[in-house]
DNA sequence: AGGTATTGTATCACAATGATACAATATTCA
DNA sequence: TGAATATTGTATCATTGTGATACAATACCT
């Protein structure tokens, strides 16, 4: 099907949904010592916007937060939390929703569905950044990791949804780090020096943390397991490394 | 307007608002060592159920909440906070708006906008008990305080809406207590002794707290202001009464 | 006027945290 | 080859926060 006709089919599917109801997802990855996160850009249009979608008259919506997370990384079975529902009035999505499909040549008539308000439901995901190989589909030019701190401004209100989605991060962290510490496996790579769980803490947190007591509360959390030396050519003493205990 | 006419127009209100969401409210209130919360009963329909609503179509979700509020209890500018999403595509609540709509004497045709799927906004709101006069709508029968700890079982999964909201309160309390207590100053009189204080926090968190480190917990966070001794006639030292700080 | 129940505060032990010190060590480089 | 270097693992000290207990103060009752 070529993208012209797989978009004219998604015009015509407004049966398939829910109305008035959409979902944007924050899918958080980490790679060289930055939070990251994956952002898409539309055809001819210049700035940036979350992949979202909208949910079926048959799935609930934290099922469709885990279908769109899957449509756009691959990536099954993830962590997935909602975190806030963004429902202002001036959301004015339905501007950004003509533009992004007139920017493809379409006309849509004034009352289409695409074209109409929508409350959106934030979710987040913590994936592992080599997981994922983004691919553009047929609305989008490009699909890829964007650094959280020095990201360019999004579209609408996604860039205030991002920094929400940050903060509820931050809390889980502060409140519940060895919750946190689970949860946020797919972050690292399967084993980890101490240093790294330290920078991934302090990308997120905004902010340095003093390394010997660090340590010592993550080991206090009982949520690690100590692997091995590392050995690798660092012109220093060896770090351990070590892995999440599977759950419980 | 009879009920009967009341209920018809808002029958045919499809077009006010938006589709397939709609909010529910857990409205708070405290009384008698109690921690109540607002229920209401339809007519001819057993079971009790959270005040909702839709949202209009040019109002953001939180002035819905805030409307949905101020037509149940009277109330405005109380502090209302967005705590869940609830999206289960087993919810049900159209079997639940036919039957409550059936009762009436009404049959609506198979797809009647209010008999479809909604996916509802959970609202939380900490009220004066005292300043509320409940009346009951032209759907409900009664709408009345309950104890939350010995409330019947609620209609749909209202039940897990309310200890969702008693979740969210209890972790706001738990890692917030500040910002909770400012919250909280609706839920108490105006000026209040530290054991009128202690028996919210006891109720809400439903265990037992040591007095003196209560006292000792509440004093450190600054929200306070002692005002006066009590010296109505109870037959033991008179306490100090206490209120909330202004706001900073 | 003494008894009673409750209140305000002090204190002790212990846990958690911020800050600093220092020894251990894998590699580099003189 | 061995000292220099940067980082790591751990210990320690001071401070703060918290659970638990003790006790004096006091408003009202009888």
């Amino acid at each position: 099907m070529t993208p012209y006709t797989q978009l004219e089919t998604f015009l015509n599917q407004e049966n398939e949904w829910l109305p008035s109801l959409s979902l944007d997802c924050v899918i958080f990855g980490f790679h060289d010592h930055e939070l990251k996160v994956l952002l898409l850009k539309y055809r001819n249009v210049d700035a940036l916007a979350l992949p979202g979608g909208f949910v079926h008259k048959e799935e609930s919506i934290d099922e469709a937060a885990g279908r769109v997370l899957r449509e756009r990384t691959g990536l099954t079975d993830i962590y997935l939390e909602q975190f806030y529902v963004f429902g202002q009035k001036e959301r004015q999505n339905h501007l950004f929703n003509k533009t992004i499909i007139e920017a493809q040549g379409f006309q849509l008539p004034a009352d289409h569905w695409f074209i109409r308000r929508y409350v959106s439901v934030g979710y987040y995901a913590l994936v592992d950044f080599l997981d994922v190989i983004p691919s553009p589909d047929y609305l989008s030019d490009s699909i890829d990791w964007y650094d959280v701190q020095t990201m360019p401004p999004l579209l609408l209100d996604h860039g205030q949804i991002v920094r929400k989605a940050l903060d509820t991060l931050r809390t889980l962290l502060e409140h519940n780090p060895a919750g946190f510490g689970r949860r946020a496996a797919p972050l690292l790579p399967d084993t980890f020096t101490m240093a790294d769980l330290q920078r991934l803490y302090e990308t997120i947190l905004d902010q340095k943390l003093l390394r010997t007591n660090f340590q010592r509360k993550m080991l206090s959390l009982k949520v690690l397991e100590r692997v091995d030396k590392k050995r690798t050519g660092k012109a220093h003493k060896a770090p351990y490394l070590y892995r999440f205990k599977p759950w419980q």
